[in-house]
RNA sequence: GCGGAGGUAGCCAAGUGGUCAAAGGCGGCAGCCUCAAGAGCUGCUCUCGCAGGAGUUCGAGGGUUCAAGUCCCUUCCUCCGCACCA
């Protein structure tokens, strides 16, 4: 150990050996097991101070409980499937400035370098080595020996097992889905592909198809429950409609209905334009409750939403409502009506506590809406549709659904229609236009003969639910994230046409997407460290069926695959021993995604024993304040902080800077504080370790050992929680403070025996300073060592008080010479008279037994001959007393009624240390004998608040 | 719209109904050390106070309680996810 911290020197050396020593390489054995797991990263490209948090939270856990005494495996690989890298390939072969400069600035690649990633293959091989060393260097404790890439072609047997065996359950199925699409570009549109309209989702309406005579009149609605209460339509008569043949049915629709109608699944034929004039006045058959209703003008109808026809419920849609009411009195003779059409009889069919039988009237008149035009329609409706939304009832009118809630009917109703033939889903985008980066406006393609993991199966989704009840989920607030989105989730496309990944077995024209082949792959980590013995072709389907799912005979296997039977049987006791996933830790993004299919996916294929133990989710980083961004910068590589800082202190930054799910802020001043502390730490180590051994424990090295077990337990326990912040807080920078204290006041005699400790406690969050200063002090190998356990027998109470006497004592007394500016001449302290102890202790006792009031109190004191000596001050005091107490904590009750530490004597010890500090000599005396006291300040002192007189 | 997380001092942030005027850190100020700078150490950093005290604070407004940053209601604001994209 040298006298000056170099961190780069000390990390490398402990680097390799650890390396050497094979030390994070484990074999099943007879102790407990504990696999953990962190998703590998994407390989397009460095990692980044995002990555370093989750990996280094990871690490952290696995080096606590190898440290506790468990085997643990802590694998990693590495995700290349998917269209990134492929995208990324593109943009450096053809020299995109843009990309050029983020991977040559940002990502820190030399151009002479760039040159040679050209190819997604290149690309992956170069950003793997560099996440390797990367890891590396941040002194991960990583069992390298199972590493691999998703394209590898061992890989892909193992994703062609999976989806085999998830085909052959009917996990994979066919299906349509709507997708944004660019009708120039033909091709799906990504996020990253979008000019305009980021923001827009697809809404999904329920079409309802009115009949007239052989015409179909198809409406759009996002509230299909209302087709009870329609009293009639609404056509925009200066708009023009087309006749269109949708899957052999004879449809009117808008022009720009049709557009959007020939992107989806069906089959549609352009026959005739319809004049909207012409519809006005006939009469439709609403399909659901059969009744015959008048199709009627509004000029509120857009060609653009839905299908440019709308069902009128004037009951409750306020503009329903007002356009019937605004036709009061018009002439619309020329439609052939002649009846008064306001008239019309509203029909309710939703109760909701806020209005009365017709929310919609009710509402207009209540926002003071005057017509059609007013643009406080529209907050009106707003305002009828949420609370019928979540508080209305369906009544009566709506049939067998009576009584069923508004917020549940949609799917119900809709799916009901559909299967009667009444209805249709059309999607539409919740805001337009949406623009390609090509200039198109996009639109809503259904992609057929699509393949789907259908997660959307209740039974399926039934043993998730079962699998996270048994799971520990940390933090537990994010539980009902979770919960909330399995529920959510819905059938996933699982195949689409470009990118890297491994075929769809069945059906090669497509690639299984990349989040479908990232799913199980834990267990593949297993098979990993045995693939020099085979080849990809000797991994076939009876070889992961018996390794990872017991199915058939090693001998069977060993016979269809070539491979040893000794081998083969060797994995699936590795198997048996590391499965399950005791913890998988991740960032926030892969909740909704990853994380769920993990679960879905370990339920399918695994059973119950086999399914993952505990998830914990953290949050992102940002740089001073600012987002990061992979594709744009600002970007922090993970190597170049360690290079600027080292690995520990980057670690213990990152562990610091924020708790479970959220974001941490890198700080350049603050890490440079960090660095400091560390450096601090080094040279404290250093000088202890160099020190001559001292004998005598004295009450502030007992005070200091105590302190030193208050910080283990709460390492531990925040630790066990994965509050890393916390950890590092009490472990490091709580003791630091403790440290200061120690030596301030004088010890030394616990010096040893505290690094001792303390660099095991340390050990988790900064490995290489610890393991070096650990070498010094005899310790063997640190990350193997045992992690303190806080020794009850070194609590000492009194010490903790008779600390705190001091430490406040001194606080008081500073305080009151910087108040009345004057240089001390004589201080004078005096303690508590004997009398305010017992008043204390007897408060306290009375206090634990639940019965302290004032008058108890009294009573009992008074009672007592001595005490009544003092009568006269007793109430004052035991009122105070009673006050002081009631705040108090347990714990502090109990070292004051136990201890019996003798005030005086506790101030002596540290008399020279305060005269020191204050620069005046100083005095004690017990207030029950007070040698000098010219201003009877003795009274004022308490138990633990000593009296002070300063002249 | 749906679902989730938040609003605490100049900034970041901890905070279990009572040691909360509120941990820790950053920044700032002062002192010590030094030829000096840096580092380190010590103290201060809501307001007032020449005796250890008092007053006003935790987005805003109500309420429950002997006691509220913490519990309840209302309200304002911010951030995140919503899919075929890793």
């Amino acid at each position: 150990m040298k006298e000056r911290y170099n961190p780069h020197e000390i990390e490398e050396k402990w680097q390799s050996r650890w390396t050497e020593s094979k030390i994070f390489q484990p074999e099943p054995d007879s102790r407990e097991k504990f696999f953990i797991t962190i998703p590998y990263p994407y390989l397009n490209g460095n990692l980044h101070a995002g990555h370093t948090r989750t990996f280094t939270i990871g690490d952290v856990v696995a080096r606590y409980k190898r440290m506790l005494g468990y085997n643990v495996l802590f694998p990693m690989g590495f995700h290349a499937t998917g269209t990134p890298i492929v995208g990324l390939a593109e943009q450096i072969h053809k020299k995109d400035p843009e990309t050029i400069r983020v991977y040559n600035k940002l990502h820190e690649i030399p151009l002479e370098v760039l040159d040679t990633i050209q190819t997604p293959e290149q690309i992956v091989e170069y950003f793997s080595i560099q996440a390797e060393a990367a890891m590396k260097i941040i002194g991960f404790s990583i069992d390298w020996r199972r590493r691999f890439t998703t394209t590898d072609p061992h890989y892909k047997k193992f994703i062609t097992w999976q989806f085999n065996l998830l085909h052959s359950m009917n996990k994979v199925v066919k299906g349509s889905h709507p997708v944004r699409w660019c009708p120039n570009d033909e091709n799906p549109v990504e996020d990253h592909d979008i000019l305009r309209g980021e923001d827009a989702t697809i809404i999904d309406y329920t079409l309802i198809k009115f009949k007239l005579s052989d015409d179909l009149l198809p409406c759009a609605t996002l509230r299909p429950e209302t087709v009870f209460g329609v009293t009639n339509l609404w056509v925009n008569p200066k708009i023009v409609h087309v006749r269109v043949k949708v899957n052999g049915e004879s449809w009117i629709v808008s022009r720009e209905a049709y557009e959007k109608l020939r992107f989806t699944d069906k089959k549609v034929e352009l026959i005739a334009e319809v004049k909207g004039d012409e519809l006005i006045g006939k009469k439709v058959t609403n399909p659901v409750t059969n009744s015959s209703v008048l199709i009627l003008p509004a000029s509120f109808v857009s060609p653009d939403n839905g299908s440019g026809i709308v069902m009128s419920v004037p009951a409750h849609a306020p503009y329903d409502h007002l356009a019937l009411r605004d036709l009061k009195g018009a002439d619309l003779t020329k439609y052939g009506i002649n009846e008064d059409v306001s008239s019309i009889p509203l029909i309710s069919l939703i109760k909701v506590p806020e209005y009365g039988k017709y929310p919609a009237v009710d509402a207009v008149k209540e926002l003071k809406v005057k017509d059609q035009n007013d643009p406080k329609a529209e907050e009106a409706t707003k305002l009828v549709y949420r609370r019928e939304f979540h508080g209305g009832v369906l009544t009566e009118t709506t049939g067998k659904y009576a009584g069923m809630a508004v917020s549940k009917i949609k799917d119900v109703l809709t799916r009901d229609l559909i299967e009667k033939g009444v209805a249709d889903v059309f999607y539409e985008f919740s805001e337009s236009p949406v623009v390609c980066r090509c200039g198109a406006t996009c639109v809503i393609k259904m992609v057929e003969n699509q393949w789907f993991l259908n997660y959307s199966e209740p039974s399926w989704k039934e043993q998730v639910y079962t699998c996270l009840k048994n799971m520990n989920i940390i933090p537990p607030e994010i539980r009902v994230d979770f919960e909330n989105k399995v529920d959510w989730l819905k059938d996933k496309a699982c195949a689409r046409r470009k990118g890297l990944g491994t075929r769809l077995p069945w059906d090669t024209a497509w690639m299984i997407e990349s989040l479908g082949d990232s799913t199980i792959y834990m267990s593949y980590y297993i098979i990993a460290k045995y693939l020099d013995k085979f080849t990809p072709e000797q991994l076939k389907e009876e070889f992961f069926n018996y390794c990872l799912m017991g199915k058939g005979t090693p001998e069977s296997v060993s016979e269809k695959t070539g491979i040893g039977v000794d081998v083969i049987r060797r994995i699936r006791s590795d198997f048996e021993y590391w499965y399950p996933v005791d913890l998988r830790t991740s960032g926030k993004d892969l909740i909704p995604n990853h994380l769920l299919f993990f679960l879905f996916h370990h339920v399918a294929i695994f059973p119950e024993m086999y399914w993952p133990r505990a998830i914990a989710i953290n949050g992102f980083v940002s740089l001073e304040g600012q987002k990061m961004s992979k594709s744009k910068g600002p970007i922090l590589t993970l190597r170049s902080a360690v290079k600027e800082y080292g690995a520990d202190v980057t670690r213990l930054y990152i562990l610091s800077s924020a708790e479970h799910v959220q974001d941490a802020d890198w700080r350049k001043a603050d890490v440079e504080s960090t660095s400091k502390q560390v450096e601090r730490f080094y040279k404290l180590a250093y000088d202890i370790i160099k020190s001559e051994d001292t004998g005598e424990i004295k009450l502030i090295d007992k005070w200091m050992l105590s302190r030193l077990q208050y910080r283990i337990r709460e390492t531990a326990d925040a630790l066990n929680r994965m509050q890393t912040r916390r950890a590092v807080q009490n472990a490091f920078y709580m003791l630091m403070n403790d440290m200061k204290w120690y030596e301030r006041r004088g010890g030394r005699a616990a010096c040893k025996q505290i690094l001792n400790t303390w660099v095991r406690l340390m050990a988790p969050f900064t490995p290489h300073i610890c393991e070096e200063i650990g070498e010094e002090m005899g310790i063997d190998m640190v990350s193997l060592a045992r992690f303190p356990v806080a020794d009850a027998a070194l609590t000492d109470k009194g010490a903790e008080l008779s600390e705190e006497i001091i430490a406040n004592t001194l606080r008081d007394m500073e305080e009151i010479i910087r108040l009345i500016r004057i240089k001390p001449k004589r201080i004078v302290l005096y303690t508590s008279a004997e009398w305010k102890k017992q008043v204390l202790k007897k408060a306290i006792a009375m206090k634990k037994d639940n019965a302290l009031d004032m008058k108890t109190l009294m009573n009992t004191l008074m009672g007592d001959p001595a005490m009544r000596t003092y009568g006269k001050d007793i109430p004052k005091f035991a009122q105070k007393i009673i006050t002081d107490i009631q705040g108090m904590e347990p714990d502090l009750m109990d070292a004051l009624l136990d201890v019996d530490f003798d005030e005086v004597s506790a101030l002596n010890e540290a008399r020279e240390f305060i005269s020191g500090v204050v620069e005046c000599n100083i005095e004690i005396y017990s207030a029950d004998a007070p040698g000098y006291d010219p201003q009877n300040k003795s009274r004022f002192a308490s138990p633990m608040r000593p009296a002070i007189y300063i002249e």
